[in-house]
DNA sequence: AAGCTGACTTCTTAATTCATAAGTCAGCTA
DNA sequence: TAGCTGACTTATGAATTAAGAAGTCAGCTT
């Protein structure tokens, strides 16, 4: 463990898989959509509503995550009234379930407040709470503290530098 | 599922775990520091260095994730040098952990280039890449779409605005 | 053809966030 | 006790992000 992480200036985070994923829902109104979305929001207004946010802003956003490709602009038509556009998930936008998941767990352990958590997610076929837990391959449970950091086939290497 | 969520406007979102959480650590360089943090960068210069901040911005955030609890500041000090200081994750912070990995994960699946991803966290006993899954508390795995949304202990219901 | 409504866009202004560069400060070493 | 160095703070200015209000646009209904 210690081996790589004591060598952690000779990687280059050019290729880190977390900061791109932060280019695209590195700030607090897209992940909040991005919230929104899964509890099952898909109207322009209702994001800009639910979320608390201004509509330049709601478009703003809901323009990069469809960009993206985390929600998809399809057409829908109730009766008797004009075609428009909701924004849905995409399948790379639900794989962004695990995150919203562990965001909302983690706030509902440090930082709910005594009324306990405003919602919860439950398994479709057993009703039992969905919780995000950390799974290594092999299907162990990977508590806190036993997992460690291992260079991966994109790591790139720089030199040491001059300083 | 549908019950809860075409109700959507009757909750109130004032006791949101994901918005506290984020109220935290909603922005760019928060995650990026908690990144770190979790591949054992504990000293003030090399956060700014290796998240690729400014020292005044390192210093506000790690001031913020101090305040709320995620790091400490702890003192240190090596051979021949005056007592320093470093941060290092508490118990809130490493709980954390999740986020972070579920982040990278959907980095590494949906935004990562062909040679692939540049870190992998393996579990400490056997060596098996960890991942972030959902899990409900009968032990079940939930793939996507098998989950449903459903009111909390701590649902604040709001009467359905005039509008 | 006019009205209506949801879905935006535009404009202006305020607030936040950031980098760069230049200090400041503490305390061990020489 | 002067220097050195890591850990910050301060100052300034640029860039980004946001709200609020108002305007635009499309196309179904009347």
């Amino acid at each position: 463990m210690k081996d790589l992480l004591e060598d952690r200036d000779a990687w280059s985070m050019d290729n880190c898989s977390i900061a791109r994923t932060l280019e695209i829902v590195g700030n607090r109104t897209s992940l909040l959509i991005m919230r929104e979305a899964f509890f099952g929001t898909r109207r322009f207004d209702d994001f800009a509503k639910r979320v608390g946010i201004g509509e330049p802003a709601a478009a703003t956003r809901l323009k990069e995550l469809t960009a993206a490709g985390l929600l998809e602009r399809v057409p829908y038509q109730e009766p008797g009234q004009r075609t428009r556009y909701a924004y849905q998930l995409t399948d790379k936008g639900r794989d962004f379930r695990a995150v919203i998941v562990a965001l909302r767990q983690w706030g509902d352990t440090w930082a709910a407040d005594e009324q306990g958590p405003p919602v919860v997610v439950r398994h479709e076929n057993c009703g039992a709470e969905v919780h995000a837990v950390l799974r290594c391959d092999e299907g162990h449970d990977v508590p806190v503290g036993d997992s460690f950091v291992d260079a991966g086939p994109g790591l790139v290497r720089v030199g040491p530098d001059s300083s």
